[in-house]
DNA sequence: AATTGAACCAACCGCCCGTCA
DNA sequence: ATGACGGGCGGTTGGTTCAAT
């Protein structure tokens, strides 16, 4: 019954790769393809577990693996899909190119992480380490309040616009609204708006920037200003349901069970401010 | 120059889930 | 129907490099 042993553990090597191993690794997938790990380490001559081929395959010998450092871009699609999926790094690779699960797991643990503390925002929740305490003290116990914020993470170029923003946002969280608007950088007539309830409910809604029905016009028009609201979210995962009733922002629903954004980043609005190439959503599934 | 600690990252570990015998 | 395995995933470890003292 059941099938026989991947590899046994005896007599294999572990630890660093070398260069003749990397070669026969490569050597073999390019003439074979991917696939069927378990066989693939007696067939290619390795003393390696099928698990750890692909391991450094997919990690480090993918010949489509981008290198370097990350750019900005990728550093605000990271931030932003990690605030909204959380550890799923696997996702997250998917929407960046040439980058690996484990890589970017790295670099979250390494720089994000670190520069998110640095600008007093809690890397798990994504929220203001200092506007989770005023927060926490209101809380109800019955009233548990998550809000998503994709707050920009980069320095300013001037301080006192920074300050400006920082006045503004107190003055809306007084009224119960985070609001902020930013132009986006390369794109001086687009307007990003982001708007945070701290008192939101629990349900779980995600949806795209409400439709205008002159987007067409003015993505021809790169002259004219428009707005666009960068994301809308309330989490539900703490509701004692554990289905999220998810709809878009006309109030059509999606699904009950399941999040298939594959028809709003068709219609190809820059969803979460993102470009919409790494932002096809069509596996992300949220429960 | 030597030592120490921080930072980085490749690789491993252990778990989960779907598939197979 | 059952139980074992493969593949995939997130978390962790350990070796290497770099900077500070």
């Amino acid at each position: 019954m059941g099938r026989s042993p991947c590899c046994e553990k005896e007599h294999m090597n572990k630890g660093a790769w070398t260069k003749e191993e990397d070669e026969r690794l490569v050597s073999y997938i390019k003439s074979h393809g991917e696939g069927c790990w378990r066989s693939l380490p007696r067939a290619a001559g390795l003393l390696r577990c099928g698990k750890s081929c692909r391991l450094r395959w997919i990690n480090y010998l993918r010949p489509d693996l981008k290198r370097g450092n990350f750019t900005r871009d990728e550093d605000e699609v990271i931030i932003n899909l990690h605030s909204l999926i959380g550890n799923k790094w696997s996702l997250i690779a998917a929407r960046l190119p040439g980058r690996t699960d484990n890589e970017i797991k790295n670099y979250w643990n390494t720089h994000i992480k670190r520069k998110l503390l640095s600008k007093g925002i809690d890397p798990n929740t994504h929220r203001s380490i200092n506007a989770g305490k005023v927060s926490d003290s209101k809380k109800t116990e019955d009233q548990v309040v998550k809000d998503v914020s994709f707050g920009y993470l980069f320095d300013k170029t001037e301080k006192s616009e920074e300050q400006k923003q920082n006045k503004k946002q107190k003055q809306n969280l007084i009224n119960g609204l985070v609001c902020k608007e930013e132009r986006v950088e390369h794109h001086p007539a687009v307007v990003v708006q982001e708007i945070f309830c701290p008192n939101l409910n629990l349900e779980l809604r995600i949806s795209p920037p409400w439709h205008n029905k002159n987007h067409d016009d003015h993505t021809k028009e790169k002259s004219t200003t428009y707005t666009t609201s960068r994301l809308y979210v309330q989490n539900g995962m703490e509701s004692s349901s554990d289905t999220a009733k998810c709809q878009t922002e006309d109030s059509s629903s999606i699904s009950h069970s399941s999040l298939d954004i594959s028809s709003i980043s068709s219609v190809g609005y820059d969803f979460l401010g993102l470009n919409t190439r790494f932002m096809d959503f069509r596996s992300l599934e949220m429960n």
